[in-house]
RNA sequence: CGCGGGGUAGAGCAGCUGGUAGCUCGUCGGGCUCAUAACCCGGAGGUCGUUGGUUCAAAUCCUUCCCCCGCAACCA
């Protein structure tokens, strides 16, 4: 009979910066999944990588001075890198890709092209109105009483060349697809991915690109490179072998089992992916799973914040399985969670140090203390018995329910429930008592057994999630290959009756929650440069600097545009005599009320822009700078001395 | 009226196919001494955001309003 097979994949990351803790969450998450349908014995495929294309990364680079190349090889590849860190959180992934990779590029290129082919990818009459003194494209939406909404002239339908998707196709065996049953999960996005995206309708899909180079070239018409849809999303199936020759199991693997992802590409992966799969007339993945993420004080994790947590900073403090055991214990996979330090240290304390590490020492030390080491093979069993037994047997498979549903949190309810069972056993037997009693020696070994047996079993179910501790574990109880497997999960008596063990070192220390916090806090915070300022762009001629027309305006009315989160609507004095209508994306620095009277700097002849449906007739100057990682704006004051009107040069 | 998620003990969360409110931490008291000052037991603490309704019975279903978060739109 054939193995089972298992594909997993998560999503391949965007190397334009180092990894956050976010990322490593959700790479631990999948290497646990991994893992655990390695132990119950199917032939697993894990698959990760970076997605190392496109316009943001060919400008960092330029910015860096460097190739694109080479900046993402230093991401990639470099010291602390992403492979780097993989290595160190103990992923198990059987292959990386990297888009860059030669045979990742060729493939993308015949799969471009059979879906041109076919027809689903067809050159682009983009349907644009063009403004030709602007050189602008506008959709129909975004005319302003059918004009050009910058400047106000007629528009004429013009082509531009791209390249499309025919998403549009797709639609509606997509929305049967993610209404039919259990290929999007959790459920909840369903209704948000086919409220938002399918009903409104779906557009059909730019699928190239002009404006940069750095990506796959579209092989028969230079200038155009492939745009991410299909440069990122088909590495699932070229890591596999798809249209290339590198690798050859894409019949063995695919379709992928789940694709492990976070919320923010749920969209892409549940309607564009499967689209261009019908669309390649490809089987399509038995499963999409949308994680929650990991917030910081309620607020998303992200550098421009200053609030992303460095997952080599907790390895090291605490241990790589004490965090990998934290990420996945503390969260409901499915939905966001609040990362704290404190959170962290007390989930290490409670669970590791003092429920399981506790419950392994004192268990072994028993053994030793009272049998040299090695049980005798005499037993007597209890009615006290009866219970711990049953979680014995039991948990294996209400942790095997939770596994499958990818509720990783409760299934390490259920292994903490049997070890917080064996800790209180020992209390019911009391076994320092029976040791008086040189006639209780078969009792004693009977109790020890049962608690070096719930051990063992705990161990093998935590293996997926702490490979190394749990391996150590496992020697210091006495269990050898075998006794690890999980047909013996929902076994008791699979040690040998006389089991010999090895107290060894510590596997949790407790730690120190006031000193590891502070040490933390110490660690980062960034010492470097409070205060980050951009660099200086390039010369420009005197002629065009003086093209802008800059002008002192007194603020007439301010106040807050409905339904926007960032834009002020100012009415200013200009000197002209009639008010301007400026829109500006402040409202998160200023109350719109203290502004009035104010005076302020503004570029006046800029095009007409419309925004929420308003007007702006140009733009408030204002400073911007970052501090700690946090972007800070000042609008720029002047002395209300000077005049409206006046010209600034 | 753009879409979605959430408001439950001091904190963080579960329960939400209706039937006397549960977990972890913290706190108070007790037990034990094998163990990593750990382990075990018990107590205190909640009108389950708000309004109205359905029902013998609602945290759980419907409804009003308030607040938080995310997505989308929007930062010239």
């Amino acid at each position: 009979m054939d193995q089972k097979t298992f594909y997993i994949t998560t999503p391949i990351y965007y190397p334009s910066d180092k990894l956050h803790i976010g990322h490593a969450y959700c790479t631990v998450a999948t290497d646990v999944i991994a893992r655990y349908h390695r132990l119950l014995g199917e032939k697993v495929m894990f698959l990760t990588g970076t997605d190392e294309h496109g316009q943001k990364i060919e400008e960092k680079a330029k910015a860096a001075g460097v190739t694109p190349q080479e900046f993402v090889d230093k991401i990639v590849c470099g010291e602390r890198g992403i492979l780097d860190l993989w290595k160190l959180m103990n992923i198990s992934n059987n292959r990386f890709i990297r888009t860059t990779d030669d045979y990742h590029v060729a493939a993308v290129q015949r799969i471009f092209r059979k879906m041109y082919d076919k027809g689903d990818i067809y050159k682009g009459a983009y349907k644009g109105k063009y403004c030709t003194p602007c050189e602008s494209f506008w959709t129909e939406s975004q005319l302003v009483d059918g004009k050009c909404p910058d400047c106000g002239r007629e528009v004429h339908d013009a082509e531009e060349e791209a390249y499309f998707f025919r998403l549009s196709k797709y639609a509606k065996p997509v929305q049967e697809l993610l209404e039919g049953g259990e290929f999007l999960e959790p459920a909840s996005r369903v209704n948000e991915m086919v409220n938002n995206f399918i009903k409104p309708g779906l557009e059909d899909l730019c699928v190239s690109r002009t404006s940069f180079s750095w990506g796959v070239p579209v092989d028969f018409d230079p200038g155009h490179v492939v745009y991410v849809w299909v440069d990122a999303l088909f590495n699932y199936c070229t890591a596999l072998g798809f249209l290339n020759d590198r690798y050859d199991d894409f019949d063995k693997f695919w379709p992928a089992d789940v694709h492990i992802v976070g919320k923010e590409i749920v969209r892409f992966h549940s309607i564009i992916w499967p689209a261009m799969l019908m669309s390649m007339e490809l089987p399509l993945p038995k499963k999409v799973y949308g994680h929650g993420w990991l917030v910081i004080d309620g607020a998303r994790m992200a550098k421009s914040r200053g609030n992303v947590i460095d997952p080599y900073l907790l390895a090291d403090q605490f241990g790589v399985d004490a965090l990998r055991f934290f990420l996945l214990r503390s969260f409901p996979f499915g939905s966001d969670g609040n990362f704290t330090n404190e959170l962290l240290i007390s989930t290490i304390n409670t669970d590791l140090a003092n429920d399981l590490g506790n419950l392994v020492s004192r268990t072994t030390a028993m053994v030793e203390k009272y049998f040299g080491g090695t049980l005798p093979a005499g037993r007597e069993d209890d009615a006290l018995d009866e219970e711990l037994l049953g979680l014995i047997r039991g948990t294996a498979a209400r942790y095997a329910a939770h596994m499958d549903k990818f509720q990783l949190h409760l299934a390490l309810e259920e292994v903490f429930r049997l070890i917080q069972r064996a800790n209180k056993y020992i209390d019911e037997t009391m076994p320092w008592a029976l040791a008086k009693d040189e006639s209780r020696r078969d009792r004693l070994a009977s109790v020890l057994y049962h608690l070096l047996e719930a051990l063992r079993v705990a161990l093998t179910l935590l293996t997926p999630f702490m490979p190394d501790s749990c391996d150590k574990a496992f020697s210091q109880i006495g269990a050898d290959e075998s006794a690890k497997s999980w047909e013996n999960a929902g076994r008791f008596g699979v040690l040998p009756a006389t089991v010999s063990v090895h107290k060894g070192e510590t596997l949790f220390p407790r730690i120190d929650a006031a000193k590891a916090l502070e040490a933390l806090e110490a660690l980062q915070q960034k010492p470097e440069s409070a205060v980050k300022v951009e660099p200086v762009l390039p010369e420009v001629v005197f002629d065009d600097f003086a093209k802008c027309d800059l002008r002192v305006c007194k603020v007439l009315s301010c106040e807050a545009v409905k339904k926007s989160e960032k834009l002020l609507q100012f009415s200013l004095d200009d000197g002209s005599g009639t008010p301007r209508q400026i829109l500006s994306g402040i409202a998160k620095y200023y109350k719109p009320e203290a502004l009035v009277g104010k005076t302020v700097a503004a570029i006046v002849n800029l095009p007409p822009r419309k925004m929420m449906g308003l007007v702006s007739n140009g733009m408030l100057l204002s400073a911007v700078h970052e501090e700690n990682g946090e972007e800070k704006l000042q609008l720029l004051m002047l002395d209300d001395a000077i005049p409206a009107g006046s010209r600034l040069g």
